[in-house]
DNA sequence: GAAGTTTTGATGTACGTAAATCAAAAATTT
DNA sequence: AAATTTTTGATTTACGTACATCAAAACTTC
């Protein structure tokens, strides 16, 4: 049977009230006696019962999750998790709040970021911008002590606590390194597809890429990347340009959103089997893309696991508790048409 | 605030002891007012408190985890997130003990399935070899109400819970479409090499390959599989042979363990660059080929990933609760140089 | 060694649920 | 309508921890 507070007083000698001044440290134990309950703490290996703890203490975890609006399908994926989350909440004792912000407006999500100050949460995670008023409201809510959270994408030089979101970088280079073997011999050079470069996952996606292809596939022509917004229409002419104007085009990497626009580019010029498509983020129209074989990889995040890593990231920074760094890393899914789960997304 | 018994008990204009035995459908409540008080429930959106349920019932989960022994890396890796599970067990409640047994050796694995059954645990999980004893040891235990759960490698004839492990014909697939890919238009045949046809995994994973070869790649030659019974040293003499046989060898595909002499075979022949070389699971030197270029994809499996799946899976079913299937979806995950995790493994 | 301070003990309540007991009420049977 | 059975209520204890209160003991200080 594992060890109670009742085990750990007899084998210190001391009484209930004085493990649990040490457990809790609370004030008024002499440093003689602290020890005692301490070795009789480690001798019998008690591990608080966290369950019972909670359930003692009637704690309870207010947070805000704050996402860029629009109709970028990944977001709306998060968003997504993100209630299935608030649906979960009484069995979690969180008590889940959801900001929708413009998408690449750091004056929209430094507000965002005040507002959620004033509600006063345990914990915020955010969809960073990477821009010095977002890192300066960052570094506010930590003052105060509410934990913060980057997702998808990071604000390094801030205070935030922890980064839920893949290796941007690590992305990137895979994109480049699979763009690289599949185009073997094949002529012609490669175009960039991004969002924008004001988001720090895209400009890490972008740097990669372009490593990788210059370490190891040097003789390959990378063309100046273009901007899309994340937005389908936009991309769909910016590709549909790219397509005329490069007749050899080899392959694109569209390391943003708006992969609807690039399926639709394409396809319109047949050029859906002979151009090498990378692409990120699972939806239901990449999805389709990459079984009709117009897009050739997908990298993916789990935005399941991001949210579910993310609250588990807050809750403990919020009881001071470390984080198994191991446990919350978030992979990068690389899907073919051979591997892609049947289920959702 | 999240409703409780009392609250139920008061909007149905029960007691407590009634609303007990719906809860806990203990009998002796007539249906008009076990009605009442699951229309309470539905109102209010009761949810029981897991963690207080769990602590008055002090329940605990008897657990038993079989795995074959020998020196499998990927083998030792589960058993050494086993042990890490059994340090957990003060938190989570489990009272995990572990079996291993011969590797391919399907009687010695009933014989351990037998002495699971003895010792009557809530649950028992097992890499799995697909033969008939093994599905009649796995039927007398589920037979008793002991939760079965197959691991890494799959009996889908049996009577067992879950399977804990990835999809291995998409894992073939992924590999047969990376392969097909990589090689381009480059000349000559493609060598498989498993383990054992005996167990499940290594079948599935080899058919998955074929089977994309002969869709998508079908000049390419595929040469029969050699079975090196996941021993390094054997393996090594096997790849040799090979190499030796066919100067032409464009690529090798190995879907079991040993990994290690593949590499040296690889390496000792001077053809540690030129052939493609698609191996499974990430250990120390496999790590270590994929970075100096001997290997050029692995795929894996976190072993983390499925011993804690594998858990939860057990302590749901044991409790008669509903499994998210999609939230224990074990990942394939496909390593290039490039996205290779820099921690454990 | 008396007064003051700090440390410790004893005890009780609370959290939300499980599980048991016994009595009371309601329904059923005769 | 009495006897019997079934259903319901009231109450208690327990799980392991948190937290508060008050009294008693152990230290200081002068």
């Amino acid at each position: 049977m594992r060890p109670t507070v009742h085990d750990i007083a007899a084998e210190a000698g001391v009484s209930l009230a004085t493990v649990d001044r040490v457990l809790n440290n609370r004030p008024g134990v002499r440093s003689v006696t602290r020890d005692k309950v301490e070795r009789a703490i480690a001798t019998l290996g008690y591990v608080r019962d966290v369950a019972a703890a909670n359930l003692a203490k009637g704690r309870s975890y207010p947070l805000i999750f704050i996402l860029p609006a629009g109709e970028n399908a990944f977001m709306r994926g998060l968003e997504a998790e993100v209630r299935a989350a608030m649906a979960r909440s009484p069995a979690e004792r969180t008590e889940i709040a959801l900001l929708c912000v413009p998408a690449f407006d750091a004056r929209a999500l430094a507000d965002a970021l005040a507002e959620a100050h004033r509600r006063r949460p345990a914990g915020v995670a955010v969809v960073a911008i990477d821009a010095p008023e977002v890192t300066r409201a960052v570094k506010r809510l930590r003052d105060d002590g509410i934990v913060v959270v980057t997702l998808v994408s990071d604000l390094p030089g801030s205070a935030r606590d922890h980064f839920a979101g893949v290796d941007n970088i690590a992305a990137g280079r895979t994109a480049g390194n699979l763009m690289g073997r599949f185009l073997g011999g094949r002529e012609g050079p490669v175009a960039v597809v991004a969002g924008s470069m004001l988001v720090r996952d895209h400009r890490e996606r972008l740097e990669g890429f372009e490593a990788v292809l210059g370490e190891c596939f040097s003789a390959r022509q990378v063309l100046p990347v273009v901007e899309g917004q994340d937005d389908a229409t936009l991309v769909e002419k910016l590709v549909a340009a790219l397509l005329e104007r490069h007749p050899d085009l080899a392959g694109i990497y569209s390391l943003g959103a708006g992969n609807r626009g690039l399926v639709a580019a394409l396809e319109r010029a047949g050029r859906a089997k002979t151009v090498c498509a990378i692409a990120h983020e699972l939806t239901p129209h990449s999805r389709a893309a990459l079984l009709s074989g117009t897009i050739d990889v997908l990298l993916n995040q789990d935005a399941g696991h991001e949210i579910r890593s993310a609250i588990r990231v807050l809750k403990a920074k919020a009881d001071g508790l470390p984080v198994i760094e191991a446990q919350e890393r978030i992979r990068i899914d690389i899907f073919l048409k051979d591997n892609l789960p049947n289920g959702q997304a």
